[in-house]
DNA sequence: GAGCCCATGTAAGATGTTACATGATTTA
DNA sequence: TAAATCATGTAACATCTTACATGGGCTC
């Protein structure tokens, strides 16, 4: 068995709680999308796979005449799991498309070099009101899952706090100059 | 002509200076990459769908019997490029291994759960060190480019320092239960 | 009954990495 | 002379997104 991206994402999800496809990919989208994304073209083959080799087992769970698939955590599936979850790897994947305009924008007048800076502020803090627009208020989760859902706010309001700083220091530079 | 995500790095590198495909590999490597990698199986192609649309003019400059071909950009290159600099969109995408490791380490024992915790801020201090190791001590950047390299080491700062405050108060949190 | 949500699934295409093939030049 | 670097390129594979097809149930 040769693990693919989302493999740990889904067979996590499960863990947690037996859930559909559907349900997977919904909560996906709440929680880890931001460091995680999966869509279905992954997760609906993934579970399948899954399935196969035995992490997980699927049970029909209709509702009314509606199809639907329950999938629940094995004993092989929660090692698998517990393995990866040991694994001492930190590899991190970033395209970051307003970086790479920063980096770029030697070539612009410094007011629109600075504006390019400002909107990279803006993209913070709509990630930030994002990520606020997830949380339901009852404060329930978790320790690890609420440091994870902090550590999307905390690196937005740092990247707020950065842009600002950056772009004084750039003022204060590129006037001298 | 429809851009790929390669299309601005490759064209913005050719703009700085012009380059042989194997030069812009090099340095994406050591400069944008870890915001925004590229491999020879994006870069190659693209020099050519970007000198066919005449963005870009190669020329044949071979270094002894090596053969070498090196693209400088051109005037719609350089309208393109500049179109692109001033969009306005912000998107990021992260693959963050760690952070989905964390996101299910409520299953695991307090201890390992923290270990997780500390490896990520040894991810934090790798990429660090990785960073510093790219700067050839001149500091002759222009302000932008410098910029970003800089953007690079404050968000590893500021990562090794969330973890040592995370740490501590998951302990504080975790004893105390 | 229109429109939305639940639910499963896939085809097509875009994207990206790895590994190799080829061959010249430089360095140890 | 062996190994590293310069240099171009692609085939195979892996990954991922988008858009669509299908159909039932719920709400207005």
């Amino acid at each position: 068995m040769k693990p693919t991206a989302v493999t740990w994402a889904v067979l996590g999800l499960i863990a947690l709680e037996p859930k559909s496809g559907y349900d997977v990919k919904r909560i996906v989208d709440r929680s880890v999308r931001h460091f995680w994304a999966a869509s279905y073209g992954q997760i609906y083959p993934e579970l399948r796979r899954l399935e196969e080799i035995g992490w997980i087992e699927g049970a029909e769970a209709p509702r009314g005449g509606r199809v639907r698939r329950i999938y629940r955590i094995s004993g092989a599936g929660k090692r698998a799991l517990d393995a990866w979850l040991r694994a001492p790897d930190t590899r991190v994947e970033l395209r970051d498309e307003s970086l790479l305009r920063l980096f770029f924008a030697d070539t612009m007048p410094h007011e629109d070099a600075l504006t390019l800076l400002s909107w990279r502020r803006e993209g913070y803090r709509g990630m930030l009101a994002y990520l606020r627009g997830l949380d339901d208020g009852q404060g329930k989760d978790p320790p690890f899952v609420d440091l994870v859902y902090q550590w999307g706010l905390d690196y937005c309001e740092w990247g707020i706090e950065w842009c600002n700083r950056q772009e004084q220091r750039l003022r204060r530079l590129l006037e001298a100059a």
